[in-house]
RNA sequence: CGCGGGGUGGAGCAGUUCGGUAGCUCGCCGGGCUCAUAACCCGGAGGUCGUAGGUUCAAAUCCUGCCCCCGCAA
C-alpha cells in the first residue's frame, strides 16, 4: 500500500529500505541536514540519504506545520510509519491518517527516547519491539502488535538495534493492511529518558554486571567513558566475565592482565574484561594493545 | 581562527625538557626444547622518526610552514 515514512538515523534507514520492498513510500519525512563531527560538514540523515539513493520524495523538517501539513495530505496515503523520527508528530497531523511508530522496547515499559539502551541497562527488562498507533502523548498510544526479544550477553545497543529494526519492519508488514483494533496499553509505564554524554559516564562503584551493560547500552551512542589521569577513556566495548569475583585486595577501578584477558576491577572487586578501548587522542584500540604501552600500573576512575 | 592530545619497523608505547649510533612490550620469520603448546630458550628480518624547509660538525630531539588522526566543546 501507499504509505509516508518519517525517521532520522542508521537504523531507521533500514526499515525505510525493508518496507520500500514491500509498500509504495509515497513521502519520506526526516530532518534537516545537521552539522556533523569537529568540521562540522553539513551531512544529510542517514534516512535521508538512504532515500535519495531509492529515488524516493524527501521532505526534511524539524517541525511539522502548515506547510508541511499540506504535503501530507497531498500525498494522498492511508497510512503513515514513523522509525525514530526524532520530533513529536503533532495532533494535526495525527488527525490525518493513522501514523504507526515501531517502539523499541515492550511498551509501556520504557516510553521515551532510549528505550533499547535502558532495556540493555536495566538487564533485559522490557526487551522487545511494539508497532503502536501514535496518539497526543509520548509514546502512550494503543498497541497494534509487539515482540518480546531476548538479548545477546554481549550484545550493543547498535547490534541489537538492527536485529529488533527488522523484527519491528516484519511486525508492520504483517500488519498493515488489514483491519485490527488497536488495543489500550496496560501494566506499569516506566520512562527511558534521552541519553547524553553525561550519563554515559561509568561509576566503577557498581558491580562489574552493571558496569559493562552500561558499555554495551552507551555503544554506539553516547559511548561509555570513565577518566585515567583526568582524562576520559572511552570503552568501547568490554566482556562479561559472569560472577566470578577477585578476591585478593580488590581495588576499584584497577586494570591488569590475566590469561591474556585485560580485566578492570569494579564493585568489591568484581570485574569486566575490557575490549576495546579509546584514550583521549588516539584511535581507538584493542585492551591489549592499550595495556602493553602503559609502563605501570593504573587505576581507572 | 573554539579548547586540547597525537603522528617513532606490522600493533601499542618510551625517547624530545638538556641535540651526539633507534629503545621497550608484542607480532612476524627461522631454529631449539617438548607428547604438545598461546609456555620457555636461541637467532633474524623489518624504521625516509607524518611532510617540506631552516639552524648545526651533528636533528626523532631546536625553529618555521603544511598534511593527517583523535578527545572535548558545539
Amino acid at each position: 500500500m501507499k504509505i509516508i515514512f518519517a525517521g532520522t538515523p542508521e537504523n531507521s534507514a533500514l526499515a525505510l529500505e525493508l518496507v520500500s520492498k514491500t509498500h509504495e513510500v509515497v513521502l519520506v519525512i526526516t530532518r534537516p541536514d545537521a552539522e556533523v563531527g569537529r568540521k562540522r560538514i553539513l551531512t544529510p540523515s542517514p534516512v535521508a540519504r538512504m532515500a535519495k539513493e531509492l529515488g524516493l520524495s524527501v521532505m526534511k523538517t524539524n517541525r511539522i506545520r502548515e506547510d508541511e501539513l499540506a504535503k501530507i495530505k497531498a500525498a494522498g496515503v492511508e497510512l503513515a510509519l514513523v522509525v525514530a523520527f526524532g520530533s513529536l508528530i503533532p495532533q494535526a497531523a495525527l488527525d490525518v491518517m493513522p501514523w504507526w511508530n515501531i517502539h523499541f522496547s515492550l511498551l509501556p515499559k520504557w516510553r521515551g527516547a532510549s528505550p533499547l539502551q535502558q532495556s540493555i541497562l536495566s538487564g533485559g527488562i522490557g526487551a522487545g519491539v511494539t508497532l503502536f498507533e501514535l496518539d497526543a502523548g509520548m509514546d502512550t498510544g494503543p498497541i497494534i502488535a509487539s515482540q518480546q526479544i531476548p538479548l545477546g550477553e554481549n550484545e550493543t545497543t547498535g547490534e541489537a538495534l538492527e536485529r529488533f529494526t527488522i523484527v519491528g519492519v516484519n511486525l508492520f508488514q504483517q500488519q498493515a493492511g488489514k483491519q485490527k483494533v488497536a488495543t489500550p496499553q496496560s501494566g506499569e509505564a516506566t520512562f527511558a529518558p534521552k541519553l547524553n554524554r553525561t550519563s554515559a559516564r561509568l561509576d566503577l562503584s557498581e558491580n562489574a554486571l552493571s558496569v559493562h551493560r552500561a558499555v554495551m547500552a552507551f555503544n554506539p551512542e553516547p559511548i561509555a567513558w570513565c577518566e585515567l589521569d583526568g582524562s576520559p577513556i572511552r570503552i568501547l566495548e568490554t566482556r562479561s566475565l559472569g560472577t566470578s569475583t577477585w578476591t585478593e585486595n580488590p581495588s576499584k577501578g584497577r586494570v591488569s592482565k590475566s590469561s591474556e584477558k585485560i580485566l578492570l576491577e569494579c564493585l568489591d572487586g568484581s570485574r569486566l574484561e575490557l575490549v576495546i578501548v579509546q584514550p583521549s587522542g588516539k584511535q581507538a584500540m584493542a585492551a591489549s594493545d592499550w595495556f602493553r604501552g602503559l609502563s605501570e600500573v593504573i587505576h581507572l576512575a
